[in-house]
DNA sequence: GCGGTGATTGCACTCGGTGGCATCACCGTA
DNA sequence: TACGGTGATGCCACCGAGTGCAATCACCGC
């Protein structure tokens, strides 16, 4: 018989994404955390590097996975479109199944100013990743930080129309859609 | 004569970043700040809502400029290119004159990754800025959003160009110039 | 001289996060 | 069966950021 209970990971998360849902981020304490959890609040920080990052745990690595498929990529595509392609992939796996969880898990983090900082940290290091991969591909590299950025900034404009109340499409649609607005308003009548 | 010396912000600020340049952001204490500015440490709350503010409470608000300034591009006018205009402006005020102190900065806030989050909250409020004033111009949200990254994005690239060591160009040239290469890479002989 | 206003101060408090160490379950091995 | 290693958990003391509240003081207008 186990000294305690297992998986005390999971338990800290569930409670404390429950705990941020019932009152938010910021009135959470951690201490009322591991108290739902029946851990002491000294486990939590062996779990968990902060109280912020138990709301991004759950999230897969798919870091790797979009670089495979940025370099897997035909040769001679359009590196915007490479990105793109790596992160349609991506979204595939980690967002379609869970569309509740992931509004919720929305909610939560739009309403607390910490919680969207450490958001921007985690696209910001999805940007780094994609112009590394697109580097590999000889993009030069000013063109292709800017476009890693382009290409996480379609992401995420995508998934928010997919959060959107009345949305009937697929996160992978709304990102080839978001991608092909804007070439059209800017690779567009005036330039070129 | 007055009771306190003047300029007690000031003081704070310069003896706040004299203090990063020599240890650190992480190691040095809000205590350390105020005894050397001669100040109480609950003072230093009257004037910054954090220890991390002091270091961008410098920077101009140039927002508004840049909202006006893309809202005088000629009408038709791409809105990458409007974007970009409009940080050039903001980067003639606001930069240009002080190369050294901005590079000091920048090696502060780069060893620091509780600045560097901060640094890119202000980038997300700068980026829905100019999506704002590029939706004045008609442009389709979503559109706006991505472009108003994609600027943002072509700014900071070309500030890294222009705190590179040999650089010899100057801001406004390097945003132009990353402009263009991003252009090139991405609307060029692959797509359309 | 007097009252109001705003900047500064002092104090006590909460909370996030860390360091160090003890405890205990579990596992492989002798 | 005993033993030692490993890793998860618990406990305690501590530091530093940030807040709430009230007192103090300079300055300004009257």
């Amino acid at each position: 018989m186990a000294r305690w209970e297992p998986d005390a990971s999971g338990r800290l998360r569930e409670a404390a994404l429950a705990l941020f849902v019932e009152q938010g981020f910021e009135k959470t304490t951690v201490a009322q955390i591991t108290e739902r959890a029946g851990l002491n609040r000294r486990t939590f920080f062996h779990h968990f590097a902060d109280k912020r990052e138990v709301v991004f745990a759950g999230q897969a690595d798919s870091e790797e996975l979009i670089t495979i498929e940025i370099r897997n990529q035909p040769p001679g595509t359009d590196p915007l479109d490479a990105a793109v392609a790596g992160l349609v992939q991506a979204a595939g796996l980690a967002y379609e199944q869970f569309r509740e969880g992931a509004v919720a898990l929305g909610r939560v983090i739009a309403a607390s100013p910490e919680l969207q900082e450490r958001e921007l940290v985690k696209r910001a290091g999805l940007a780094a990743t994609i112009a590394a991969a697109l580097r590999d591909r000889r993009v030069p590299g000013p063109a292709a930080e800017v476009a890693g950025w382009t290409a996480v900034a379609i992401f995420f404009v995508a998934r928010n129309r997919w959060n959107q109340p009345g949305n009937e499409h697929t996160l992978g649609e709304l990102i080839a859609a978001t991608l092909e607005d804007f070439r059209h308003a800017t690779g567009g009548p005036a330039a070129l």
